[in-house]
RNA sequence: GGGCGAUUAGCUCAGUUGGUCAGAGCGCUCGCCUCACACGCGAGAGGUCACUGGUUCAAGUCCAGUAUCGCCCACCA
C-alpha cells in the first residue's frame, strides 16, 4: 500500500489513461457469448465539426451506462465510430487545402494538395478521387484529436476497433445492405419533383428540412379572363414563379371562385393560357382565397400537380437560375428578359414588368413567413425534378408504417415519453426516403445503367455488381461484361454519379460495427445490441433509419434499449448555441475542473431532461473527487480492510446497513438507466459517511475503545470505502482508479459491483441508528457554533432527549457519540416530544 | 393549429405507486486554522411546490383548464 502524503487530482489523467491502455482495459473479449455481451451502437461522430459540451454531456451518459455494465460482469461492446463522410467533411476540405471537387477531371495520381492550402483565393478544381483523398486524410486527422478529447474524458470505449463510415468495409456494407434492398424492392429510382439545395445542387429529404422565418411580400396580380370578362386576382410571395403557371386553384366550396371553374385565364406577361381549377388544399381565408399553381413553388404545388393531373412548366435549374429556355407556352420574347437570371434578379425584373403593363395590383405588401430550408443550407430551397433513390419508409404502405410504429413499441425508451416522438415521425411521414445526393464524398451507388445505341441511359434497369466485388466505384470501376473503353459510349454504359445520403450508411451501424457479412461471427455476439444512445434530435434520422434497415434486413429490432440525451442549455435557457459551445471547449474544462468533475456534472442529468451548462455543478464534482481522495487516505491510515465479519459494534453494523440499502437502489437505478438516481443515493451516503460516521469512530479506531472496537471500525471503514469506490467508479473514473490502486490489486473499472452479500450479518443492522446519532451529533455541534468556539471544545454535560425508544436505539453508540462530541458526561432523558433534543453545557 | 416536455428556496435540481415531501447542493449569513481535507469544517436564514378549479379523510404528487418557456410536427398562395 503507498497512500501519497498530500493526494492531487493533478495528473490522474494521464496516468491512468496510459495504465487502461497500456492493459486493455476496455479491450472487447470476442470470445464471450451473446448473452455475457452487453453491446452499445455509438453515435459515431462528425470529427470535422467541433467538440462541443453538449458532446461531452450525452457521450458521458453512455459511458456510466457501459462502466456499470462491465462491472456487473458484462464484456461490454463499445465502439467508437467516426461518421466522416458527408458535406461537413467537403466543406472542410475546400477551406483547408483551397481546392474544389471537379467530377469531369481525370483522377491525377501525382497530385498534391496546393501549398498556400486555404489562404488563396481561388479554390483549385480537383479530380473527384483526389478530392476523395484528400478528404480521407483530413478526417483522419481530425479523428486524432477528437479521440484524445475522448479519452482525457475516460469514455471506456475499446480504441483498438474504431470503426469509420467511410472506408472501405462501411462502403461495402453500405452498397451490400442497399444491393439487398433493391433486391427485395424496398430501394428504388424515380424521376420525381425533388427539395433542392441550390447552394450544394443536391437533393435533400424531408428529414434535413427546417424552415426558417424570412421577409416576403404578397404582390397580387390579375390574371385577364380567356372570356375578356374581367381579371381573376391572385396574391403570390412568388411572382418569379409566373412562366411556372400551370393553373389557378381554389376551393370547391368557395362561391367566389365556383362559376370560374373549368374556364381559363391568361397568365399576365407571359399569356400562357390556364384553367381554373378546384381542390380541397386550397385556403379560401389565404389571399384573395385563389392560388397560383406553379411547378413548383412548394410542396402543395407538387401535391397539386400530382392530384390535379396538370403540365410541368419547369422554370428553375439546378444551379437556382432560371432557365435559358421557357416552356413553350409561354412568350419567349418576354422570357429572355429573365432567362438565366437568379431568382431574385428574376423577380425584381417580373415585378418591374407587372407594374409596367398593370397587372400588379397595388404595392406588395411585406410579410414575414416561414420558410424551407436545408438544416446545413443558407439559401431556401428549390423544388426541381430530378431522378434520385428511394427507400421505402412506410409513407406510401400503411402495412409497412404498422410495422415500423410496432418496432418502436418493442423498443424500450429512456425516457419512456420519447417513444412518441418516433411514432409522430413516422405517422406523419409525407413521402419515401430519398437516401441519394449530388455530392461526392460518400458511399457511391454501386450500380450502372446501359446505354443504348442513342446514348440513352436506361434506369429502370441498373447493372448491379456481384456482392463479392464491392465495394466498387461505378464511376471508375466497369461493370462485369464491359470494359472501361465503353463508358459513356452508345451501346456502352455509364456509371451511377451520386452517393449515398449520411444517414443511409448510419443507419447501419449496427452491421458496421458488427462486421455484417464480413465477421458473422463478431456480429452474432452482439446483434441485436443492447443499447442505443442518442440525442432526441435525431430519433427521426438515425434511429428510425437503423429501426428501418433492420426491419428489411433481419426482421428485428437492432436494440432491445435506447437512452435518449437532453440539449445542453445556456444559462439564459436558450439551446446552446454552436458558437458559445465552441468558446467553451471540452479541453478547457477538463482543464479547469477535471475529466472526473466534467464527467460528474454530465451525470447529474438525466435522461431525455436538458440541462444548464453549469460549471458549479463541475466545481461540486471537483470538490467530490478532492474529498474521496483525502478521505480514502484518512480510513486508510487506520489500516481499514475490508472484513464485514469483523463489523461488531452498533454504530458500524448501522453504518453497512445503511450502505446495503444504497447498494441496492443504486444497482435498481442503473438497471432502470436513471443514472442519477444512482449517483445521488452514493453521493448522499458518502457525505454522511465523511461528515458523521468518520467523525464518530476515529477515536475508537485510533484505539480509544480496545483493539476489538478499534477492529469493528476498521473494518467497517474498509468495507464501505470498497464500496463506495466502486459506486463511484463510473462516474469518477480516474479518482475512484486512483484511490484504488493504494491498496487494491487490478483496476476497480473491473472490480465487481458491490452487492449486499459482501456485507455479510451487518447488513441486518440498525440502518437509521447512523442517522440518529447524526441528529443528536449536529445539536451538540449547534451548540459550540452558537457559542461560537471551537468543534474541539469540551463538553462537561450532555443531556440527550427524545421519544424513549429512539434513547434506546442512541445508547447503544452512545461512546462514540462521547467521543465525537469531546461529551464528558452524556446522559438520556424520555420526553414527551418525538423531536431529539440535546442540551449541552459546555 | 396538433403533440411532447418543463414550471418546487436567489441559482441548478431531487421529490417512485397521493399520507414526516416541503428536500439537496450552490450562493448567502454567522462561526471554526478540529492532528484527512481552508480546493476545508460546523451552524443558520430562505419556498402559499406557476395559476384556477376539481377528485379525496388527505395533493408538488391524480383530473380539467389557464399562463409562461423549450422542442417537434403541420401551415408556407
Amino acid at each position: 500500500m503507498s497512500i501519497p502524503d498530500k493526494p492531487t487530482l493533478d495528473g490522474l489523467e494521464e496516468r491512468w489513461n496510459a495504465s487502461w491502455e497500456a492493459n486493455g482495459t476496455y479491450r472487447f473479449d470476442r470470445s464471450r457469448s451473446r448473452d455475457e455481451v452487453y453491446s452499445i451502437d455509438t453515435p459515431p461522430i462528425t470529427a470535422s465539426g467541433s467538440l462541443h459540451v453538449g458532446h461531452v454531456f450525452s457521450y458521458t451518459h453512455t459511458d456510466l451506462v457501459a462502466r456499470y455494465q462491465r462491472m456487473r460482469g458484462r464484456e461490454v461492446f463499445y465502439p467508437m465510430g467516426w461518421d466522416d463522410n458527408g458535406l461537413p467533411s467537403e466543406r472542410r476540405v475546400q477551406n483547408y487545402y483551397g481546392v474544389r471537387c471537379d467530377p469531369s477531371l481525370p483522377y491525377d495520381p501525382d497530385f498534391t494538395p496546393p501549398a498556400g492550402g486555404g489562404t488563396s483565393k481561388e479554390q483549385l478544381p480537383i479530380s473527384r478521387r483526389s478530392f476523395v483523398e484528400l478528404c480521407d486524410r483530413l478526417t483522419a486527422e481530425d479523428e486524432k484529436s477528437y479521440e484524445a478529447v475522448w479519452r482525457r474524458l475516460a469514455l471506456s470505449v475499446d480504441w483498438s476497433a474504431p470503426y469509420r463510415t467511410i472506408d472501405a468495409r462501411s462502403t461495402a456494407i453500405s452498397q451490400k445492405a442497399f444491393l439487398r434492398d433493391l433486391a427485395r424492392g424496398n430501394a428504388y429510382k424515380a424521376e420525381a419533383p425533388t427539395l433542392w439545395d441550390i447552394t450544394f445542387r443536391t437533393a435533400v429529404a424531408q428529414a434535413e428540412l427546417e424552415d426558417r422565418d424570412r421577409p416576403g411580400a404578397y404582390h397580387r396580380i390579375g390574371f385577364p379572363r380567356s372570356d375578356g370578362d374581367g381579371v381573376i386576382s391572385i396574391e403570390t410571395t412568388r411572382p418569379e414563379l409566373l412562366p411556372a403557371c400551370v393553373a389557378l386553384v381554389a376551393h370547391p366550396d368557395d362561391e367566389r371562385y365556383q362559376p370560374l371553374f373549368g374556364t381559363t385565364v391568361r397568365t399576365p406577361l407571359f399569356e400562357a393560357e390556364v384553367p381554373v381549377v378546384s381542390h380541397y388544399l386550397a385556403a379560401p381565408d389565404k389571399g384573395s382565397g385563389i392560388a397560383m399553381i406553379c411547378t413548383f413553388g412548394d410542396l402543395t404545388d407538387v401535391v397539386w400537380w400530382r392530384e390535379l393531373q396538370l403540365p410541368t412548366r419547369a422554370i428553375l435549374g439546378e444551379d437556382g437560375r432560371l432557365l435559358a429556355e421557357g416552356p413553350a407556352e409561354v412568350d419567349a420574347t418576354v422570357y429572355a428578359r429573365v432567362a438565366g437570371k437568379t431568382v431574385h434578379a428574376a423577380r425584381e425584373e417580373i415585378v418591374a414588368m407587372l407594374r409596367e403593363s398593370g397587372a400588379l395590383e397595388g404595392d406588395p405588401s411585406p410579410i414575414t413567413h416561414p420558410v424551407k430550408f436545408y438544416e446545413k443550407g443558407d439559401r431556401p430551397l428549390e423544388i426541381v425534378t430530378t431522378r434520385q433513390w428511394y427507400i421505402r419508409n412506410g409513407a406510401r404502405d400503411e402495412d409497412l408504417r404498422a410495422a415500423l410504429i410496432a418496432r418502436g413499441e418493442a423498443l424500450s425508451w429512456h425516457p419512456p415519453h420519447m417513444q412518441v416522438r418516433y411514432e409522430h415521425w413516422v405517422n406523419g411521414l409525407t413521402g419515401d426516403w430519398l437516401i441519394s445526393r449530388q455530392r461526392f464524398f460518400g458511399v457511391p451507388f454501386p450500380v450502372w445503367y446501359r446505354l443504348g445505341s442513342d446514348g440513352a441511359a436506361d434506369y429502370d434497369n441498373p447493372i448491379v455488381p456481384d456482392e463479392a466485388a464491392l465495394p466498387v466505384d461505378p464511376s471508375s470501376d466497369c461493370p462485369p461484361g464491359y470494359d472501361e473503353a465503353q463508358r459513356g459510349k452508345p451501346g456502352g454504359f455509364t456509371g451511377d454519379t451520386d452517393v449515398m445520403d449520411t444517414w443511409a450508411t448510419s443507419s447501419l451501424t449496427p452491421q458496421i460495427a458488427g462486421g455484417w457479412t464480413f465477421d458473422d461471427d463478431l456480429m452474432s455476439r452482439v446483434f441485436p445490441y443492447d443499447l442505443r444512445p442518442q440525442g432526441q434530435d435525431i430519433i427521426r434520422t438515425w434511429l428510425f433509419s437503423t429501426v428501418v434497415r433492420s426491419h428489411f434486413e433481419f426482421d428485428s429490432l437492432p436494440w432491445t434499449n435506447t437512452a435518449i440525451s437532453g440539449w445542453i442549455l445556456d444559462p439564459d435557457r436558450k439551446k446552446m448555441s454552436k458558437s458559445k459551445g465552441d468558446v467553451v471547449t471540452p479541453i478547457s474544462l477538463f482543464e479547469d475542473f477535471g475529466s472526473d468533475a466534467v464527467r460528474y456534472w454530465a451525470a447529474s442529468a438525466r435522461l431525455g431532461t436538458d440541462a444548464a451548462f453549469d460549471t458549479g455543478q463541475m466545481k461540486i464534482g471537483r470538490r467530490l473527487a478532492i474529498k474521496l481522495l483525502n478521505a480514502s487516505k484518512f480510513a486508510l491510515t487506520f489500516g481499514a480492510t475490508p472484513d464485514a465479519a469483523a463489523v461488531t459494534e452498533p454504530l458500524d453494523r448501522s453504518l453497512l446497513a445503511a450502505l446495503g440499502e444504497v447498494i441496492a437502489d443504486a444497482t435498481a437505478a442503473f438497471d432502470a438507466y436513471n443514472h442519477t438516481a444512482a449517483l445521488e443515493v452514493a453521493e448522499t451516503f458518502f457525505w454522511t459517511f465523511c461528515d458523521d460516521y468518520i467523525e464518530l469512530v476515529k477515536e475508537r479506531a485510533y484505539g480509544s475503545r480496545g483493539d476489538e472496537a478499534a477492529a469493528s471500525a476498521k473494518a467497517a471503514l474498509g468495507t464501505t470505502l470498497s464500496a463506495l469506490l466502486r459506486l463511484f467508479a463510473p462516474f469518477l473514473p480516474f479518482v475512484t482508479e486512483e484511490v484504488w490502486s493504494w491498496w487494491q490489486e487490478g483496476s476497480v473499472h473491473h472490480a465487481g459491483w458491490p452487492t449486499a452479500d459482501e456485507l455479510r450479518s451487518a447488513a441486518e443492522g440498525d440502518s437509521g441508528l447512523l442517522g440518529l446519532v447524526g441528529v443528536a451529533l449536529s445539536q451538540v455541534r449547534g451548540a459550540k457554533s452558537s457559542a461560537q468556539v471551537s468543534m474541539k471544545t469540551d463538553v462537561a454535560h450532555a443531556v440527550v432527549r427524545g421519544a424513549a425508544a429512539d434513547l434506546d436505539r442512541l445508547r447503544a453508540a452512545a461512546d462514540d457519540l462521547a467521543a465525537a462530541g469531546r461529551i464528558a458526561s452524556l446522559t438520556f432523558e424520555p420526553a414527551e416530544s418525538e423531536n431529539l433534543t440535546v442540551d449541552v453545557t459546555l
